[in-house]
DNA sequence: CTGAAAGCGCTTACAG
DNA sequence: CTGAAAGCGCTTACAG
């Protein structure tokens, strides 16, 4: 039946109508009588009619495309969130175009400039930074970008994260409250937002407090980072009674190392993660952390670049999604604090 | 400087040369003097010119993108093959559209020609069957479909998988050589060529044996059916002393299940599953698993649907990458064999 | 090597 | 409502 590709020059061959007359049965909102849609369907079907997107994007300029950078994928919160953003996109008529990139600022950037050369309507980075320059470029270009995780305040980019501050403080408050004193941070990278506010709002309850940090080190969102990091603080001879960990999954590492050297957490030392994915209430860890709300991030996420992209002149915002503590049994629980 | 979208017509006018002269010095393999090349570059640089993707695809038929179909994204498998998969995709020169589909085949029918509605050069499928119908669509529409940890044998459609038979089967020996003689088997989703591949390896080796098996039943590759199963499995009257379950990610499940009602797994039950995702190394499980070698598979897959993209006759192959026994400590260690 | 021209498969004013 | 025509931004024979 169907040789090749087909295209709405046969349909309308078939159909015994114009060419455009087939674009507009393909095209939402436009007109044409109820015989004419009948013909061309019938031919369409019998064909295996299909529009060509791609042409269509390049008349139209809007080629329904979001490009999302991911990095992270063996941290389980980008995969999560890429299949919900994947989904909700999808439900609105959009598709991913992924493109991976580590940390470098010149790798991201490289990517999101192949990205526009594929005309997507926008680009979500997830957990990754771009630098200014290119910020500018999707600018004139009149891309969006929205940072997915990530903030870049000098860049005024549109971006949607978890309250990192305030959930910094509540992992502290809430170890305060536990009467632990010898409080050890494992932070998240110190080269992103997401790192510098988790540990910036730790900080500032531990001094508010009065109480020192009993260390603070770079874990890099790494989990052998955070391993070696763990060994270190339980080598010495004063050892931590609690580590607040950047995100989740350097904490399983903790919590293995700290297993591993016969320490119990949640008795012996309190573990407290960032993110809450799944496999934090999972009975093997069972952790305590800073749930942000993926599901909620991703919504925003959606909402902010499909306005972006209808309407050209919006302004950007940087939405902040509350996070909340999520008590289990990897910390101690403080009197009255309930599960 | 650049306003809106650069064109090669824009850059030939500054250079002072033809829109063709423009084409021929982006495009490899295209003549053009050393003096023009020069011109062109520059004009180019000034202007901020990139190729648009997509006009070219239009008329050269290449749109450089690979359709990937994708679910299970909870299965630490998945994130892992996909960061693989556009990692080694981008490095040569291609990149992914991803579309979700769950476990419908008229799901999954659907997802796909939206694909080829963009015109993709290939589409893989992970862990995910089409129809025949469809994929005959696919066929003489020229788009290469590879299925991905999944076979279809109907369909003759090439693929890649881990020898899964071989590794229930070894699987199945081990428990035999440790002495197990009540081995349940939490199967894979039995809709699923994998799930029932390594079932039949599983329960091919226990015939030999003489041994039947304790428990069969189908986990569906579902974490809260696999914890429903491995409570059934232990609220008996007699237990099985061993379950092979279908992948890791359900075996996790089962091992929560059983320390939640005390039991050590590898001293009380062995539980052995299916994957060895990186998780299963960590100390949280350490989880006796048949190993599928995700660069080894990723690496197949790419080179096999770069191949039928670029020669169009090849003929399809099914290939099947070696599982082996990876030992840890969730299942009790035969004498003699080593870790 | 280089330019003019056709054409990829569509959408969208423009007349009728 | 409908068709003829222009045009989206490129690549690629075709002459020169």
């Amino acid at each position: 039946m169907e040789r090749g590709k087909v295209t709405s020059a046969q349909v309308a061959a078939r159909a015994g109508v114009s060419q455009s007359a087939v674009s507009r049965v393909f095209t939402p909102g436009a007109s044409a009588s109820r015989k004419t849609i009948e013909k061309v369907r019938l031919a369409a079907a019998e064909l295996g009619y299909r529009p060509n997107v791609l042409a269509r994007a390049m008349v139209s300029g809007k080629s329904r495309i979001i490009g999302v950078v991911v990095a992270y994928l063996e941290n389980q919160f980008y995969p999560l969130a890429l299949e919900r953003l994947s989904v909700a996109l999808q439900a609105r008529g959009y598709h991913i175009l992924i493109f991976t990139a580590y940390n470098s600022i010149g790798e991201a950037d490289a990517v999101v400039e192949e990205m526009m050369d594929y005309q997507v309507d926008g680009i979500i980075t997830a957990s990754v930074a771009i630098s200014s320059t290119l910020a500018n470029r999707a600018k004139t270009a009149q891309i969006p970008v929205v940072l997915f995780n990530r903030g870049q305040n000098d860049s005024g980019l549109p971006s949607v994260t978890s309250a990192n501050v305030a959930g910094g403080r509540k992992a502290a408050e809430f170890l305060l409250a536990g009467g632990h004193d010898r409080i050890a941070h494992i932070a998240g990278w110190q080269g992103s937002s997401t790192g510098r506010d988790r540990q910036a709002g730790f900080l500032s309850a531990l001094q508010e407090a009065g109480v020192a940090p009993f260390a603070l080190i770079d874990g890099m969102y790494k989990r052998d980072i955070a391993m070696d990091c763990a060994r270190d603080l339980i080598a010495g001879p004063t050892r931590p009674d609690a580590i607040f960990v950047g995100n989740d999954h350097m904490a399983f590492a903790v919590m293995d190392v700290l297993r591993e050297a016969g320490l119990v957490p949640g008795r012996d030392i309190s573990v407290v993660g960032y993110d809450d994915v799944p496999l934090s209430s999972w009975g093997a860890y069972d952790l305590t952390t800073i749930r942000q709300p993926v599901n909620r991030m991703v919504d925003a996420t959606v909402e902010m670049i499909i306005d972006h992209i209808e309407t050209p002149g919006a302004t950007p915002q940087q939405i902040e999604i509350d996070s909340e503590l999520q008590i289990r049994s990897s910390a101690r629980i403080p009197e009255g604090w309930k599960k």
